[in-house]
DNA sequence: TACCAGGACGTGC
DNA sequence: GCACGTCATGGT
């Protein structure tokens, strides 16, 4: 099936491109994107956006659909914030995805202390090596795998993945979870969520923000990575040291609304808006 | 070569 | 509780 939406309000590469989604690729006029076991393909003529998949439910879920971001971006710009306003002007098209809630928790134990283009190679090696080899629109690719096939592969594996030292972290984790699963991660407020989440190995409180927000659709979450810091220094002119008061400094800020803004800041700052 | 990348852990105080 | 050194790897 095919989806169709306003491109203003949905841009494949600001959405895929942002940082939340280590797991897409070009593919003819735009690209396919993965998300657990499931494809789609998404691309855009300028006027309309469109997603072709198997699962409409679930990618319109995923891309957020249901939610208005003209809304959203009105929002921001209220701020009067240069960098936020040239942020959600420019990237009026990102959308904050709905992932799936595990492959967030091990994508982030990953992404400590990493760079993107490497987390991506990280994450792509550990889906061939232990996901479901599945064909879509022609493409062959892997599905993220289940925490069983994680847990069972030992940390070498992790290790040979080219994960570093965050293997043991890897290993540890996937080996709870598969015994415990994540049931007791439902039904909790954001903050007693993000520490639940630093109870697991290689989760500090910058990844337990980014699972909150991507995993958990925890919208009210606001992570504090090196970029940020660089932002609240230079855009916000603060003096702040300790991440996790730069980080209660934002949620002061924006409250509910933390997540899309924090996306906003974050990418314009890497696209040098 | 030294520094950086969507930081967190273990130790010592 | 807080400061500090350390942890792989690949790119500049």
């Amino acid at each position: 099936m095919v989806i169709s939406y306003d491109a203003k309000y949905f841009h494949p590469l600001h959405t895929l491109d942002c940082g939340q989604i280590f797991r897409f690729e070009p593919f003819k006029e735009g690209f396919l994107a993965f998300s657990g076991v499931k494809a789609c393909y998404v691309h855009s003529d300028g006027a309309k956006t469109f997603v072709e998949c198997d699962d409409g439910d679930y990618f319109y879920n995923f891309f957020d659909l249901a939610r208005d971001y003209s809304k959203i971006v009105e929002m921001a710009k209220g701020y009067s914030i240069p960098l936020l306003t040239r942020s959600a002007e420019s990237c009026s098209g990102l959308r904050l995805l709905n992932q799936q809630k595990e492959e967030m928790i091990y994508s982030f134990i990953i992404s400590q202390n990493n760079n993107i283009p490497r987390i991506k190679g990280i994450i792509s090696r550990i889906c061939a090596g232990l996901g479901e080899k599945r064909e879509f629109m022609g493409v062959e690719y892997y599905t993220f795998p289940s925490t069983h096939a994680l847990a069972g592969a030992g940390a070498e594996f992790f290790k040979r993945a080219g994960c570093g030292y965050r293997d043991k972290f890897l290993d540890e984790t996937a080996k709870r979870i598969d015994k415990e699963g994540i049931g007791n991660l439902e039904k909790l407020n954001t903050s007693a969520l993000k520490q639940a989440l630093m109870g697991y190995k290689g989760v500090g409180a910058k990844v337990a923000d980014c699972i909150a927000l991507f995993g958990f659709s925890k919208r009210d979450s606001f992570p504090v990575d090196t970029w940020i810091e660089k932002i609240y220094k230079e855009d916000f002119g603060g003096a702040l040291t300790d991440r996790n008061k730069i980080c209660d400094y934002f949620l002061g800020l924006f409250g509910e609304n933390s997540g899309y803004i924090q996306q906003y800041l974050f990418y314009g700052k890497r696209l040098n808006l």
